[in-house]
RNA sequence: CGGAAUGUAGCGCAGCCUGGUAGCGCACUGGUCUGGGGGACCAGGGGUCGUCGGUUCGAAUCCGGCCGUUCCGACCA
């Protein structure tokens, strides 16, 4: 993409709607813009981000789940049947049709996937089974804040797995927490799982994944050495490896604010060890057993030949805050970093001037090869100075920078610099058609 | 929902106290120069001052209602 025809507003000053850094950096680089209250339409580039995360997530829950895609517009009987259309409260938005019929936005989607399970599925030979789908949210926030990190609207990655017992629903859950572990893993996030209170989802057993940062919504209370951990090699059909892991992590002491026990704090974790920080939750785990499947009427035979309600259990990821999580843990003075696997551009060309003929060549068949190699590259081909064109590349945060200009196009070289470290590297121009592949 | 701010050009703000019909910086348009970190100069364009009503000869300014947005708290992916 050439910048000059790119749709890209960014800012100079800070909006003063904005308080939190990854809001305002996201309202700089021109990723969106805000329509209402927690409302945000998407721009080019933000969407470009949102897009290569929902990517991220779907190369690894593709590996334990099938996608569908479920509507935004839910009908509100099925709700009536859970007990949650007044459970849920005033979050839910609630409105009529023409025909009076009382509809919702969807703020979950719980109750809707269980109706299609038991409407279609009646046998434990379909089992297990797991469903996700990435979908737009709402839900009628008191108070939206913070950007995209606390919206009315959102975009949700939300699985539901289908189990004959609960053993079996365990086992999904494992390789559930072992899949987001990996996801937040390929962004680049540090997210530490942290046990949690179930809420208005219900059921027994869950955990909240939360990425450390200090404009995190909760205080969180942890021992240090679960910072350490790493992710084995394991493959998701080894359920005894990935129990290990998850009863080798979820030993460390880990709690939000509304679990948290000094006593047993105090008692169980070192003072060195002890980190009281906070956080962002950015993923949740839930198991629930028959708590929809009950009052929906989703049953299965079993092998015994007896009906009963299939175990189940559902785990949501916030997509849409994650693109703000990411900021808050990738940012500096100048703007954004982006890990490359989010990146919305892979290299950004910065063609320090472009009324130069040798410059403008060299930057166009740079450019050209990129593109042949289906890499994406945003080329600064604007008739700027070489000031804006770098804050601005600094400020969206690609992660190399080609720089070109006549200073070393003269000598026979350009510049590749790294966003993150700033570390660059003088480039043989000879070498230009080489240089997605050893970027250094 | 309790507490607190705020609404003036695309963005950031001043003007309001003490009423006299709107200004600054950035951005934008045309031009000249400049050219490796948001450059300089010249000439321009753009605002029913959130909205409705009241007071007044006259309201961005004073008074009232409504709406929007933000921050702190309780609540949450």
């Amino acid at each position: 993409m050439k910048r000059s025809q790119l749709f890209l507003p960014t800012l100079k000053e800070n909006p003063s709607e904005a308080s939190i850094i990854s809001h305002r950096l996201m309202l700089r680089s021109g990723m969106i813009r805000q329509s209402s209250s927690g409302i945000y339409s998407w721009l080019p580039l933000g969407y470009k981000v949102l897009k290569n995360i929902e990517n991220i997530i779907r190369s690894e829950q593709n590996l334990i789940s099938q996608e569908l895609l479920m509507p935004t517009i839910q009908d509100s009987e099925i709700w009536k049947k859970s007990g949650r259309f007044n459970d849920y409260g005033k979050e839910m938005l609630k409105f009529k049709d023409r025909h009076e019929h009382e509809l919702l936005y969807g703020p979950t989607n719980e109750e809707l996937i269980t109706d299609i399970f038991s409407k279609n599925v009646v046998s434990y030979k379909s089992l297990p089974m797991c469903l996700y789908h990435i979908q737009w949210k709402f839900r009628d926030e008191i108070r939206p804040r913070f950007g995209v990190m606390r919206g009315r609207e959102f975009l949700m990655k939300d699985a539901y797995s289908f189990d004959e017992n609960k053993e079996d629903a365990i086992k999904c859950y494992n390789r559930m927490f072992l899949s987001y572990l990996r996801i937040f893993k390929k962004m680049d996030l540090k997210a530490i799982p942290v046990a949690a209170d179930t809420g208005p989802i219900g059921g027994d057993l869950s955990h909240e994944f939360i990425i450390l940062a200090d404009t995190g919504e909760s205080d969180i209370y942890l021992d240090k050495n679960i910072l350490g951990e790493n992710i084995p090699n394991i493959k998701y059909d080894e359920p005894l490896a990935i129990s290990d892991l998850v009863d080798k992590l979820t030993s460390y002491y880990t709690a939000a604010d509304d679990k948290h026990n000094e006593d047993i704090y105090i008692k169980s974790v070192k003072e060195n060890d002890r980190l009281k920080t906070r956080g962002i939750e950015v993923g949740h785990l839930f198991y629930f057993g028959n708590k929809y499947s009950k009052p929906l009427e989703a049953n299965i035979t079993n092998t015994d030949g007896q009906n009963i309600p299939v175990e189940m259990g559902s785990y949501g990821i916030g997509v849409s805050r994650l693109v703000g999580a990411i900021i808050d843990a990738h940012n500096d003075d100048k703007g954004i970093y982006w890990p490359e696997s989010v990146a919305p551009y892979m290299f950004g060309i910065v063609n320090l001037r472009q009324d130069d003929n040798a410059c403008r060549e060299l930057s166009d068949s740079i450019y050209n090869n990129l593109r042949k190699s289906n890499i994406e590259v945003l080329y600064d081909d604007r008739n700027e100075g070489a000031g804006i064109k770098l804050a601005e590349m600094d400020l969206i945060g690609i992660p190399w920078q080609i720089r070109i200009g006549p200073r070393g196009v003269k000598n026979g070289y350009f510049e590749l610099m790294n966003r993150e470290t700033g570390k660059t590297v003088e480039v043989d121009v000879n070498e230009a058609n080489n240089i997605a592949k050893n970027k250094f």
